[in-house]
DNA sequence: ATTAAAATGAGAATCATTATAATAAAATTA
DNA sequence: TAATTTTATTATAATGATTCTCATTTTAAT
C-alpha cells in the first residue's frame, strides 16, 4: 500500500461525506501538494477493486466514494443530497436466493429531503 | 407527446434490454433516419422527468433506460450484465419509515453471473 | 548497486451528456 | 387560411468526468 493509497483510504473513511474524486484530490493536496488527479483516480479504482472502499454512482453527478461499512443511502430527488441510513439488512435473504454467487447489494431510496419539502410547501402556497 | 417521444417510449418498453441512449438512437434511426442524438437525449430526459421511464445508472457504463414496471436488477461484477429480477417489495416498509417523503427505491444486487462463474472455475482449475 | 516492476505526474484523449443557435414543425390566434 | 407564437429538432460545439499515454520517479528484488 503506497502512501497515497493509504491516505486516500483514510480520507474516504474519515470524512463520511461521500466525496467525489475531485474533492478527494483537494483534500490530498493539503498533505501532498504535488499529487495529480490521475493518481487519485488510479488509487480510488484500486481501492474499489480490492473492496476497501465503495463507489456510489448517482445519475447526473460524478461518482462518490464511501466507506464500506454496511449502510444504505437516501437520495433527495430535488437537490441530490445523499444521506446515510440503515434499513433492514437484506443480505441473508439475498444469499438464500442467489447462493454463493451473491456479492453485495446497493439500496438507494429516493425521497424529498426536509429542506426541499419545505421549499415546495412555500411555493405551493403562493 | 411528439412522434419521437412516443416512439422512444415504445422502444424502451418493447425491448426489455436496458438500452443506452446511443442504442435507442440506433433503433430510432431505423424508423426516422434523420433523427439526431440530441433529440433522443431530450426525449429520454423528458420521459424520465414525467416518470414514464426510468434511468438505470451503473458505474463505468453509460446510463440505460428501462420501463417503469416494478423490478430489481442483478448486476454481474465481472461482465456488467444486467438482468431483471424481483425480490420482495420494500415499498411498504420504506413508506412506513419515511412517510410522505418517500418516492421510490432502487435495488441493485451484485453477483457473478453463471457464465462468468463458469469461466472462473475453468481458470482456477488450470 | 543494478535491474526490474510498479507508481506517479502532466497532459492528451475519450466518451457520455448537455448547451447553443439556427431551422423546422406544430399550435394558436386572428 | 394566414400570421404569429411556441415548441421541437438538428447539427455541432462545449463540457465534464474519467481514462489513457508515456516519460519520469519511486520502490522492491536480485
Amino acid at each position: 500500500m503506497t502512501k497515497y493509497e493509504k491516505q486516500i483510504y483514510e480520507i474516504v473513511n474519515k470524512l463520511t461525506s461521500h466525496l467525489t474524486a475531485d474533492q478527494i484530490f483537494s483534500e490530498l493536496k493539503k498533505i501532498y501538494p504535488s499529487v495529480s488527479l490521475a493518481t487519485v483516480y488510479n488509487n480510488l479504482n484500486k481501492l474499489c477493486d480490492v473492496g476497501l472502499i465503495r463507489r456510489v454512482s448517482i445519475e447526473g453527478s460524478p461518482d462518490r466514494y464511501d466507506r464500506i461499512s454496511k449502510h444504505d443511502h437516501l437520495v433527495c430527488r430535488r437537490c441530490g443530497k445523499l444521506t446515510d441510513v440503515c434499513f433492514e439488512d437484506l443480505t441473508s435473504t439475498l444469499e438464500r436466493q442467489l447462493g454463493g454467487a451473491f456479492l453485495a447489494y446497493d439500496l438507494k431510496v429516493f425521497y424529498i429531503c426536509p429542506a426541499c419539502r419545505k421549499k415546495e410547501m412555500e411555493q405551493t402556497q403562493i
